[in-house]
DNA sequence: AGCACGCCGACT
DNA sequence: GTCGGCGTGCTC
């Protein structure tokens, strides 16, 4: 008997295991294709895919009720790719594979006499396509004589421009099929969003400084080795990074090889898109959040199918089944949005490596503002250092000035824009020149206090204070953790005193301060409150490159990757909210975010000017932020982990338990701790174990949580270790207890 | 996670 | 007597 092994995809951590079946004569399978089998006592239908077949003794084993074809398949590359996510970030089987496939594939299979067979997902779009099958057959209607002659003329046509060129309806075409005239062939048919840009595609020749050619000489280099390679293309912000992707990826798609470009999802603009549609036509796949399902499966089946040499998309991208993967580029690398924070809790960067090792392909990773952990790499030798120090043609980096606000407040000035960035603004709209203002924090006030006790107004569903947004009316509070809307309090909850007042400022407020200093700047404010929709977004952005705005207020969403050739200031209202972050990234991500958005600047023909505002004008990063200075800053950071343990010198396993009763998980973290701590004692390996500790945000959407977190090295043995706990415990209910190896924020 | 089995309380 | 509460245990 031919006995096959299959991992389930909605099998719970605890019993995520290979299970045995009896594959029928009438089947065939090979590793990674996808199965039909019964499950549980109730034998309830459940998808599977293939790890094994072998012959075998069949007793007590149950029988595959079905295989679907090699095109639903994950192929032998990525069921690796799946066992190496499992391996290493401990999630299931099946959610591996689902990050991996489109969920269209997972359509509910229809029930037979016997058992259960595959439905062909119910959304491959077909082309309908009519030809002539018998042209001789005596025709008495006229109609059915003009088709005919159609066709003859035109061969083979589609249903719906067939019925348009003749008049004729899909019941007279009914007919002649069924009078064996004519015929109809459905062939499947791919939805493209990005056609429009595919349209009269060429590839326009693409001039290289002598920086950048040196750069890209180099990379070619790294793919001649026919190994698998990596390298941090390390060049300051302006300095054309992206034309040295351009030809990198023209050279590795003349060698015949496929390529994968990873962008953050903020990134993924018509800008971008355009640019890389246009160059490369109908080979290029665009993927991203909000494809709709079916767009989605169209662009996985046709780089499945081998229509595509070029997969653009945010970091599930990586997964594209794309074949003889030569070349994968990650732009911006140092993004937190490259780390996934639901499971499998993957970071791109460790995928990729995997895929690369799989193909023999090379690896880009590229930032003005690597992670300190790639930069780390690039000094031991393991990824090639390529540095782009120069910006682009005649554009320098922008000069830069520290405005203390301290002192802005002892002048009496209250406002969020302090005096120099005042004038400066006024310079650049009597130029007719753009200015970019980056605030950290979306809303109006930060938050609202009542002066009486003291007590801060917060969400009942988390613990965080709510922050107050104008809307209709006297506008509303807002939880930025969970989305909870309440309206803004007339009176304290706590001790019914009217006596309310605001801190903080946000993006709102900021708005309407312009509007009373500068009335006369045009103002576009950027933040999640007001680019809800994609559209929205691309429409703003547009709007703003057209100069149809003076100033262009807003978050993050602000500082990335934007190329405007007007702006020529940038404004940073205040440096230093994500310093006070407790968290060993925290330095990492302020520098970072100053550095891209002081980058805005200055990147056309104008020089660029930065004013950056804190309360903090002696701290190190915003120092070295100022300067642009990348390299002090990594020296600085680089000891730092070092003395105190952090990555790259450790690994980190941080696990959180959530449990919606307070009580209840005081009880549970203590026999977690418990748990791990005897685990640790039996373990040889090094693990420093902190916790139960309250996280930051000790409740979020009415569950309390506590953390566990472990400095380790990971190797197969600690991992063992981390996956007997996460069994233990991913039974029960009640309760869930997850687990993020190197998580993004600690 | 599902799902069945099973062992106790309140109903026609 | 039996319908149904959800505790317990298993899944090739």
């Amino acid at each position: 008997m031919r006995i096959a092994s299959i991992y389930l995809l909605d099998a719970p951590f605890h019993i995520d295991r290979e299970y045995d079946y009896i594959l029928p004569d009438t089947l065939c399978a090979v590793r990674g294709d996808l199965a039909l089998v019964p499950f549980g006592r109730s034998n309830r239908c459940a998808f599977g895919f293939v790890s094994d077949v072998r012959e075998g003794d069949a007793d007590g084993l149950k029988e595959i009720y079905d295989i679907a074809d090699s095109r639903f398949s994950l192929g032998e590359e990525l069921f690796e790719l799946a066992l190496f996510l499992k391996k290493t970030t401990l999630c299931t089987f099946g959610e591996a594979s689902r990050t991996m496939m489109p969920p269209a594939i997972f359509s509910s299979p229809h029930k037979t006499e016997n058992g259960y067979r595959f439905s062909a997902p119910d959304n491959i779009k077909t082309d309908k396509l009519i030809s002539l099958a018998n042209g001789d057959a005596p025709l008495r209607s006229d109609m059915h004589r003009s088709v005919v002659s159609f066709l003859r003329e035109n061969g083979e046509c589609e249903r719906e421009r067939l019925c348009e060129a003749t008049g004729a309806t899909h019941a007279q075409l009914k007919t002649m099929m069924d009078k064996g005239v004519i015929r109809l062939s459905e062939v499947e048919s791919y939805r493209n969003p990005y056609e429009k840009y595919a349209k009269n595609n060429r590839r326009d020749e693409i001039i290289l400084s002598r920086a950048q050619l040196s750069a890209y000489e180099q990379i070619c280099a790294q793919l001649d080795r026919g190994e698998p390679t990596a390298s941090l293309l390390f060049g300051v912000t302006g300095s054309g990074k992206t034309k040295v992707m351009l030809r990198a990826i023209d050279e590795v798609m003349d060698r015949g090889r496929g390529v994968i470009m990873l962008v953050p999802e903020i990134a993924l603009t018509p800008q971008t898109v355009s640019i890389f549609c246009s160059r490369y036509g109908e080979r290029v796949a665009v993927i991203h959040s909000s494809l709709s399902s079916g767009e989605r499966f169209d662009a996985w089946r046709r780089i499945r199918d081998g229509r595509v040499d070029l997969v653009i998309g945010t970091r599930s991208a990586v997964f594209a089944p794309i074949k003889n993967l030569g070349l994968i580029i990650v732009d911006e690398e140092h993004e937190h949005t490259y780390k996934s924070d639901s499971d499998p809790k993957y970071h791109v960067r460790d995928v990729c490596a995997m895929r690369c090792k799989q193909n023999a392909s090379h690896l880009i990773l590229a930032s003005a503002t690597p992670s300190v952990e790639s930069f780390y790499r690039a000094e031991k030798g393991i990824y090639k250092l390529i540095r782009l120090t120069e910006r682009y043609g005649n554009a320098r980096l922008p000069s830069v000035h520290t405005v203390d606000m301290r002192e802005e407040l002892m002048a009496g000035n209250t406002s969020p824009i302090g005096r120099l960035l005042y004038e400066k603004m006024n310079e650049r709209k009597e130029r007719g020149e753009q200015s970019i203002l980056f605030l950290n924090r979306r809303g109006y006030h930060a938050s609202l206090h009542c002066r009486k006790c003291g007590k801060e107004i917060s969400c009942p569903q988390c613990s965080v204070a709510l922050t107050y947004h104008i809307g209709s009316g006297t506008g509303y509070m807002c939880c930025h953790i969970c989305g909870y809307k309440s309206p803004r309090p007339t009176e304290c909850p706590e001790c019914k005193s009217d006596d309310i007042s605001s801190i903080g400022t946000g993006t709102q407020r900021v708005e309407s301060e312009l509007s009373v200093l500068t009335p006369d700047e045009r103002v576009l404010r950027m933040d999640a409150d007001t680019t809800s929709s994609k559209a929205a977004y691309e429409r703003m952005l547009d709007s703003f490159r057209n100069k149809e705005y003076d100033v262009l207020l807003g978050t993050q969403m602000v500082a990335k990757g934007h190329d405007f050739e007007d702006v020529s200031l940038v404004g940073v209202l205040l440096a230093d909210t994500s310093l006070y972050v407790n968290d060993f990234r925290a330095a990492e991500r302020t520098f970072s975010v100053l550095t891209q958005v002081i980058g805005r600047a200055g990147r056309g023909r104008l020089a660029g000017e930065a004013v950056i505002q804190t309360f903090r004008p002696d701290s190190e990063v915003i120092r070295l932020a100022a300067s642009q200075d990348y390299e002090s800053f990594y020296r600085a950071e680089i000891e730092k982990r070092r003395s105190f343990l952090f990555p790259p010198f450790c690994d980190i396993a941080a696990f959180t338990l959530s449990i919606s009763n307070e009580k209840a998980l005081k009880d549970k973290a203590k026999e977690v701790s418990e748990y791990i701590l005897s685990l640790a004692q039996k373990s040889t390996e090094p693990l420093i174990i902190y916790g139960p500790v309250e996280p930051p945000i000790y409740k979020m959407a009415g569950k309390y949580r506590a953390k566990f977190i472990i400095k380790t090295a990971l190797n197969s043995r600690v991992r063992a270790l981390l996956s007997d706990v996460l069994t233990k415990f991913s039974g029960q209910k009640d309760m869930t207890l997850t687990l993020d190896i190197n998580p993004t924020n600690t």
